[in-house]
RNA sequence: UGAACUAUGGUGUAAUGGUAACACAGCAGAUUUUGGUUCUGUCGUUCCAGGUUCGAGUCCUGGUAGUUCAACCA
């Protein structure tokens, strides 16, 4: 609910530690709430941006606020057009539009003009120690650093050198410029921190119009700022930067917008490091980057997670400072809860049986009508074909059964889905010993719910008419890691060793014909079984499915 | 062994000096033409030691543990 700004009170309970510093700042008198998710285009959006994107968005949303989109594209050599426009997909998809698209690199003259307020305030200069001195010098976290010798220059030589490098008249990494600050201070980045460093790179956006260009610490507050953002909302890891975030901006007398910091998101079975995921990606251990299995967001919705799904998450795993891990399962849990919802069901056989009903006249063919999703009657019925021979899942049979299996098994009587009751009368083998084909006779007054003399069974299971049924690519996902901690491994091991051999199982399955025309994307539920999509790869000629997440299965959990 | 941040069930998150709660997971049961869904019940929590207070998860002091910071990355 969107709160009057003028109107002192909030009619609604903060949600989380940023809600309610945004409701504080509303009571002392603040009259926007401005907002920004500043991503670099240098990767792809994972679970975790998608976190920071509903923080950011929604918070400017339940205020009646803005959220700007603004590219952090500082360092040239890494960045490319292919992730803004992935990036600008992903948001979109996920429900959520900025009020304008900027990039860091829109600000460069302004940025560049600060630069010189501060050498002419003696708060920058021109350093042409080298990289390694650099390093040399700036001490540790228990031994303060050394002051450059070319520390005092004096503002005219800076002025000088500074539009020199901007000039192009020295070669990468032969000067920087640093801010005087204090090269003892407890906080590391406080030591002269570089502002500017030669790059003679092409930008994505700004060609070669540029050959310095401004590192984050320099450039992010004064973005903020000209965008007179007044929640900058950030992870953790840039905790010990809001110091120095706010000393520009002071020592500039520009807009004061304020950073906050919350703890990152991180899930068991799987990891953030935009590094490794390229790793993987690169080194070919996934399919690309919209890989079912990896956590970015084009795979989440290639995989056939909703955009409500991801929201919901968001907002369960909720917002704090303190380190967490957030079980895989409840992701799970939030795709499953809004599929069941929207999902329309259908039948198909990942592990086929043949079951020929040898009652069943083998020239009949009928239609049984099926409810497309119990959940929303709006979704209506379709029809499914039935024949005598059809296939069922070789789980639903077994020759001996444990306690409380009430499946099929020799002499038992189960409901097919939709239709007949049938029951197993006999089992052919193989020369092996192997379960082949099951003879079963159906009851013909079973139709429809009922049965001839008014008994009930306790198995349901779901089947397919294989003379109807068509086959499928069917890709089966499983965690990318072994373990819920992907860096939980013995001395001198990698990251590495835990992924999953199995985290995708290639198979095949029958589905029923209504499946044919699935659009890639949309999320059914095979009954019983799980939800899937049809794969990006699938075409009417190779037709392949994604599992997005399995059903419940109490029954697995007892067998256990 | 510097600085900053953090510490509540198995996992998350709340409780804003006044009965430690909600969700996920787990367990048990009911309903069910999906062993799904739904419903009911149940298990289980304040890092340690002092202090302030009628009263502390919350405030103070001191520990301990974890995370982050020493790229010309963001």
């Amino acid at each position: 609910m969107a709160i009057e700004t003028n109107d002192t009170t909030i009619k609604e309970k903060p949600s989380n530690f940023l809600d309610e510093i945004i409701q504080e700042s509303i009571a002392k008198g603040e009259t926007r709430v401005q907002t920004r998710f500043p991503p670099e285009p240098n990767g792809y959006l994972h679970i975790g941006h998608a976190k920071s994107i509903c923080i950011n968005f929604g918070l400017a949303q339940k205020y009646g606020g803005k959220c700007n989109l603004r590219f952090d594209d500082t360092n040239p050599v890494k960045e490319d057009v292919e992730y803004v426009d992935a990036i600008k997909r992903d948001i979109h998809w996920l429900g959520f539009d900025w009020a304008i698209e900027r990039y860091a690199s829109d600000y460069f003259d302004q940025l560049y003009e600060w630069a010189i307020v501060l050498i002419k305030k003696g708060l920058a200069y021109v350093d042409d120690q080298t990289q390694e001195q650099i390093r040399e010098t700036r001490g540790t976290v228990t031994v303060p650093g050394k002051e450059s010798p070319w520390r005092n220059r004096s503002v005219e030589e800076n002025l000088d050198l500074f539009e020199r490098m901007k000039n192009g008249e020295f070669p990468d990494g032969s000067k920087v410029l640093r801010a005087k600050i204090d090269m003892a201070h407890p906080n590391m980045l406080f030591r002269d921190p570089i502002m500017y460093r030669i790059l003679h790179a092409e930008h994505h956006r700004t060609g070669n119009k540029w050959c310095i260009y401004p590192m984050y610490d320099y450039a992010h507050g004064q973005c903020d700022s000209i965008e007179r953002i007044t929640h900058s909302i950030c992870t953790l890891e840039f905790d010990v930067h809001r110091p120095l975030y706010d000393w520009f901006i002071e020592q500039l007398g520009i807009y004061p917008s304020h950073q906050y910091e919350f703890a990152r998101l991180n899930l068991t079975y799987t990891m953030m490091s935009k590094r490794r995921l390229l790793k993987l990606v690169q080194e070919g251990a996934v399919m690309g980057w919209d890989d079912p299995r990896m956590p970015t967001i084009c795979a989440l919705r290639r995989k056939g997670y909703t955009p409500a799904s991801v929201r919901n998450f968001a907002e369960m795993v909720g917002v704090a400072k303190r380190d967490n891990v957030i079980d895989l399962g409840k992701l799970e849990y939030c795709v499953r809860e809004d599929l069941n919802k929207v999902a329309e069901r259908r039948m198909a056989v990942l592990n086929p049986l043949k079951v020929v009903i040898t009652n069943y006249p083998e020239d009949k063919h009928e239609l049984f009508t099926a409810i497309n999703n119990p959940e929303d009657e709006s979704a209506g019925t379709r029809q499914v074909p039935f024949s005598r021979e059809i296939y069922i899942e070789r789980d639903d049979f077994m020759e001996v059964p444990p306690k409380k299996y009430y499946r099929l098994s020799p002499g038992n009587e189960v409901r097919l889905r939709y239709s007949y009751l049938i029951k197993c009368e006999e089992v052919i083998k193989d020369a092996e010993g192997n379960v082949i084909e099951l003879r079963c006779t159906y009851d013909p007054m079973s139709g429809n719910g009922s049965s001839s003399d008014g008994r009930r069974v306790k198995g349901v299971i779901h089947w397919v008419s294989i003379p109807d049924a068509f086959k499928a690519e069917i890709r089966l996902f499983n965690p990318l890691f072994t373990k819920e901690d992907p860096d939980d491994v013995p001395e001198g091991g990698s990251w590495e060793d835990n992924l999953n051999p199995d985290s995708m199982i290639v198979t095949s399955g029958y589905l029923e014909p209504s499946l044919k025309e699935a659009p890639i994307g949309q999320p059914f539920q095979f009954e019983r079984v799980g939800y899937f999509c049809a794969d990006t790869d699938s075409t009417p000629e190779h037709p392949v499915f994604n599992r997005t997440v399995t059903l419940k299965d109490s029954w697995a959990k007892i067998n256990k």
